[in-house]
DNA sequence: AATGAATGAGTGTTCATTCAT
DNA sequence: TATGAATGAACACTCATTCAT
């Protein structure tokens, strides 16, 4: 009695992400080269084989988890951000609100930006794939500010600079909400800070 | 012609600092795990063995490292800084153009701020040797801070939180100096933006 | 409408021939070590645990393949061959024939040959099981010869040696029609040139 | 002090032919699948991360391994014999005297015989490299055995057929030299009749 | 002191086998 | 009974460390 192929695909499936989404956390705490795959799969509580069950190697766990962590949804909501007809200071608000809840309440999310902002750091390479959506991101941020500037409510220096100090200062919050266990979080107009005039 | 005891002992002192200069940056780039000796010789020019005639084991080496990343230097002017007569705006605007010039001028002082922040992040054991001048750093910053609330030049939030911020920017930009070719350093005024008042 | 007994022993045969019959071509082709259960499976066209309810394991199956390559039946000819009334290189003929007929038209018989042969080969052993056969085969083979050389139509050399010369080639050619597809068989001459006298 | 440059290199030179020499006979025997890189470093009696010094792979050492059974050498005498001025008969019976004294006293010949003919049998592409020489020994060989059937010494069939058979005999024996402790080997006379008439 | 070949414990990966469905 | 995902022991390979020179 065979199982049935849907059951099979779905089971699989779940696996997979199981695996994906606790490996993020791991590989973002440890970076590739301090990762084992036996505290990983340990930490997983699964066997070591299974991960090879679903991966390649390694290598493809970690080039899949970098996909994953492409901020897709976050892009998303700065496309639609940028086109509503408010103030980019109001703009600004709803964003860092978004990010620093986000922050708090999904480790997952600190996670992903920590991975991404460190793909960007290390390779200089603009063909990686998994940084696509990051450097559209900072597009769109830039965006924001240069309205921003137009309404005297943000720093008059490069706009894509200033982009990258936010998002860097957000990556900076991630890399604290993934190692430390009490810290004080900023606050929304800490980060706003990093763009905002006076 | 036979060498005296001195300068004898001279080289062994240089070689000795070649290698820990040559890692700190190695292992700012690379971290921990992801430093092999063979290629941290290569780098340095040397044999893998002649790094085990100076140091026991990868980690002793490390941990010099981290001794020399403990910004003796940098605590050193904070604690003058702090007895000056002057306003927090003027302190911390000597601070922070000393942090953007060193960072600017010395990759290897890019390399310390990145290892020893590093190591207070992954580490909450208070405990860590290396991370005693860094804290005492903060501390001396937070006292700036204060001093600037009373005098209504910087944020009223945390002076603790804010000195971390502070740091945390600081380390920020250390990272992108070590990693990246092409960046946009942010100003002076951007930095101190984390702390000042509008 | 439920299965009968007797239909359901029958289905159980079937599955565990194909098997056997698939397997004997695979591990001739590949050899033990060289054999994986995934990939047999996938060969045959059923999945891994189906050969784990005919085989306790990898070693039995090969096991249970072996006694089928025991050649029982060339025995048969053999012992039936030794008793006729003809002549010795008449009895070759015949031999030589029925061997080369079926190395052409029977992959199996090929298969059966290689695997048989190599574990005569491999293992010094006399006991193991799989080898009696083969090895009465030889006997039969060494009394034809000897049949032959007081005939004078065969070498006058070690009987044994011979047979096991035949037998050699035999099993050469197995080997090429297991593995390449173009080939030039030998004809029975070229394989009684082993032992017939000019 | 530096260990000298030259005596390094002869070193290195020596330990990769001590490898290469007990690699090529395991191999022989066990096959690329059964050779395990643990039996063979203790067979060799080294340890197992000073194979991956000289080689960069199980796979690497293997393919170095049948480039050194290429048996060059045993085709520069074959294009030696075929310009002497001699009967095919008598150079047929130099190369068989050759053939089976190797045998007997080089067990490494029997292995380079059984590894490059092995790679010619399991390999229908006809592109791998190892099997130059090899499918170039037999093209002389049959060149030689064309001399003979002109002058009537020698099995009038395709040449190259023949040719195969001869050296396929001989892989035999090289099996039975590698595997076996107690055989009786063919005599040169019966190797010859492969190919030679009445 | 400096070298780099050799080592073997440790890491990534494979594969025969098990087991819930 | 048949499945194929899950397993973990065994295997290939790496790398910090040692040591003869």
């Amino acid at each position: 009695m065979p199982k049935s192929k849907e059951r099979c695909q779905e089971i699989r499936e779940e696996m997979r992400n199981t695996i994906l989404q606790k490996s993020l956390l791991y590989f973002a705490r440890n970076g590739f080269a301090g990762t084992k795959i036996s505290d990983l799969s340990r930490n997983i509580g699964i066997a070591q084989g299974t991960i090879y069950v679903y991966f390649e190697s390694k290598e493809e766990l970690f080039r899949e988890i970098l996909k994953l962590a492409d901020n897709s949804q976050m892009l998303k909501q700065m496309k639609k951000l940028t086109n509503m007809p408010i103030s980019a200071a109001k703009k600004l608000r709803i964003l860092s609100e978004t990010v620093m809840k986000r922050l708090e309440e999904e480790e997952d999310f600190a996670a992903m930006i920590a991975l991404s902002t460190q793909m960007l750091l290390e390779k200089d390479q603009a063909s990686s794939e998994g940084t696509i959506y990051q450097t559209e991101l900072y597009g769109y941020t830039a965006k924001l500010i240069e309205q921003g500037q137009r309404e005297k409510t943000m720093v008059e220096e490069s706009a894509m600079k200033l982009a990258d100090y936010y998002w860097g200062v957000v990556y900076l919050y991630s890399l604290k909400r993934l190692f430390t266990r009490e810290y004080e979080m900023i606050s929304v107009e800490d980060l706003e800070r990093t763009v905002r005039k006076g």
